[in-house]
Parts: C-alpha cells; structure tokens; sequence
DNA sequence: AACTATTTATAAGA
DNA sequence: TTCTTATAAATAGTT
C-alpha cells in the first residue's frame, strides 16, 4: 500500500524507518483497536520503538491480558500437573515475605541516601559509615579506571592521526621529489 | 477495505465476527511482524478470540517484553508519584509489580555497597559517588551528635554519682559525729 | 476457501 | 511533523 512495494527488510535508512515506524505503529494501534470491537476480542499491544520508547494498547487492562496470557501457558506447559506447587497461600506468603523484604531494603537504601540516619544506633552508624568509605574507594578507583581507559583510546586515536599526518607526508614529499625530477629533466 | 465500509462497532452476526475475527487477526499479526522487521522494534501481539482462544505474536521473547513494559510503567509511577491511580487487578499483578521493583532497588543497593560498579555508566558513577560524598558527611554529622549526646549524659551520671559520693560521705560523718558523741557521752 | 469490488493503509514526495 | 496522492494491500460481501 503506497507508491512502490516494500521489500520485508529493516529500512536501513534512519529517517525514512523512524517515518515508517511512526505510520505503521498508528495503523496497527487501530487496527489492534478494530479487532477488538468488531470481534469482540480482547486485545493487547506492546510496540517499543528502536530507541526503547513504549507505545501500547490494549481493549481491557493490559495487565489482565498479561496474566490471562499467562496462565494460557501455564495450562498448556503444565495441564493439571502438580498445581500443588503454587497454592494460593503459598504464593500470599511469598508475597509477604518479599513486600517485608523490600521494605527493609528501601530502609537501608534510605539510609545510603543519608536520609532517617537518627533511626540508627551507635553501631549501625558505624558499620554505615565503614562502609561508605569502602564504596567510595572502590567507586574512586573505578572512576581511575574509566578515566584510564579514555586516556589510552585517545592516545590511540591520537597515534592513528599521526601515522596518518605522516604517511600524507611522505606522500606529498615523494609528489614534490617526482615534481622536481621532472623539471630538471625538461630542460 | 471491502465492499462496504464498516461501521465501528461489534458484528452481531455470529458467523461474520467469526469470519471477520480471522481475517483480521492474520492481518493484525502480519502487521505486527512486518513493524518489528522493517523499524527495528520491539513488538507483542496477544490476542483473544471471544471464545478465549489465544493468537499471539511477538518479535523477541514474550516475557521479556513483558517485563520491560512492566519495568517502563513502574519507572513512569515512581516519577509520576500518582501511585494512588493504579489499583492492582490482581494479587499475582501486585506481586510482579513488587518483585520488579524489588529487583531494581537491589541493584542500587548493589551500587551502594560498591559491587557490580563496572555496570555503571560514567555519569551514573558520578552521581553515585556525590551521593557517597553527601551520605558520609551527614553520617558524620550523626556521629558527632551521638558523640556529644553520650559526653553530655556522662558527665550527668558523673554529676550524679559525685553527690551521692558526697552525700554518702556526709552520712558517714553524721554517723561517725554520733558516734563521737554517745562515745563521750557515755564515760 | 476463493473471488473481486472497494476501502484502507501507506510509500514517496512535497 | 503533516499533507497529498498514487498505488499496494487488506478485506467486506458474495459465490
């Protein structure tokens, strides 16, 4: 559908695909939209963009599309097979367990930030503060690390440019020697 | 695109939404794969017939892009702080949700104990390394508070235990005073 | 499942 | 980005 037929690979020019990805995005969103009230069908799309850029539709919430998706290939992987494993209960404990995991983590992480640090005893802010000076140094001598690292690429490129400062050069002094030969030959 | 044009809403005719549904669907599928190819995107199609039949496609893994849309919308709530609107639809929704960001603030805290450091961009080195910097300082400022605040509590119970010495003394004396006296009373 | 008249999507150009 | 337009592609209704 346009001026010329289109050949199924990736458009290797920049813009003319980031054009098509944007008409082709809109048309299938309202065609995932059609399909979904014509049909009756629940629908959902997820489009990321080469640079990671989310679009997405779906005819009811994406995330119960998502868990239906879900269990459709739970039910096929595992058709009656040992649902023991994953019993409600267990699965609510699990959740419990994470959300006290997480929040002692976001605790900590608090205190990494320098926020709530009256919250601590004596020893706590002792070992916090042990180990902030570890992590600076390590995150000191990384920061080395990367510094280093830039410098050598420079000074490779650096080298590159020379030699090749020199061969243009020797080739303009061979060019000139060439010249002068013939000169002296002329006359 | 057909003899007729369609009206946007659901076929009620059984047979042509079940024709129209597969029709569509291939198409909608076709599209899907052709973006993915031709833009160089990430694409997942799911979709559901009325009867709850699963159709799907998708460019790379599923869950995986699964999880980078999960990750996307929960970075979207922590920026946006309208976490009052989503209401999680269900509980192993939540779970995900949880176990996402649970995942994530791991790897901060990672960073933070000055592990996996080569996984940091420069700038986010940077950015870590100020917030070390920022952190010690009002670490130390704690500790300096609580350094006082024990001086100061010492000296009190030193204050403390000085006047008992000295009342205990004075009782000794008013003891011995006594005793003193009954002794030249008595001869 | 095919067919085909039309509508729709879109590639290329502006 | 947006619009225009020629043309390719999709598909509604029919067989």
């Amino acid at each position: 559908m346009g001026r010329g037929k289109v050949v199924m690979e990736r458009i290797e020019n920049k813009i003319s695909r980031q054009v098509t990805f944007s008409k082709r995005k809109s048309g299938l969103l309202k065609k995932a939209f059609e399909l979904s009230v014509l049909c009756d069908a629940e629908v959902a799309l997820i489009i990321f963009s080469g640079r990671g850029k989310l679009y997405q539709y779906s005819s009811t919430d994406t995330n119960k599309i998502i868990e239906k998706y879900r269990q459709c290939c739970y039910n096929k992987l595992r058709s009656g097979a040992d649902l023991l494993e994953h019993q409600p209960q267990s699965q609510y404990q699990e959740f419990l367990r994470l959300k006290a995991a997480y929040e002692s983590l976001e605790r900590t992480q608090r205190h990494c930030e320098g926020e709530e640090l009256d919250s601590l005893s004596f020893e706590e802010l002792l070992r916090l503060e042990k180990q902030l000076d570890r992590t600076t140094t390590l995150a000191r001598q990384q920061h080395m690390k990367k510094l280093i690292a830039r410098t050598s690429e420079l000074r490779e490129k650096g080298r590159d440019e020379l030699s090749n400062l020199i061969s243009n050069c020797s080739n303009h002094i061979r060019l000139r020697d060439s010249q002068i030969n013939q000169y002296l030959g002329q006359p």
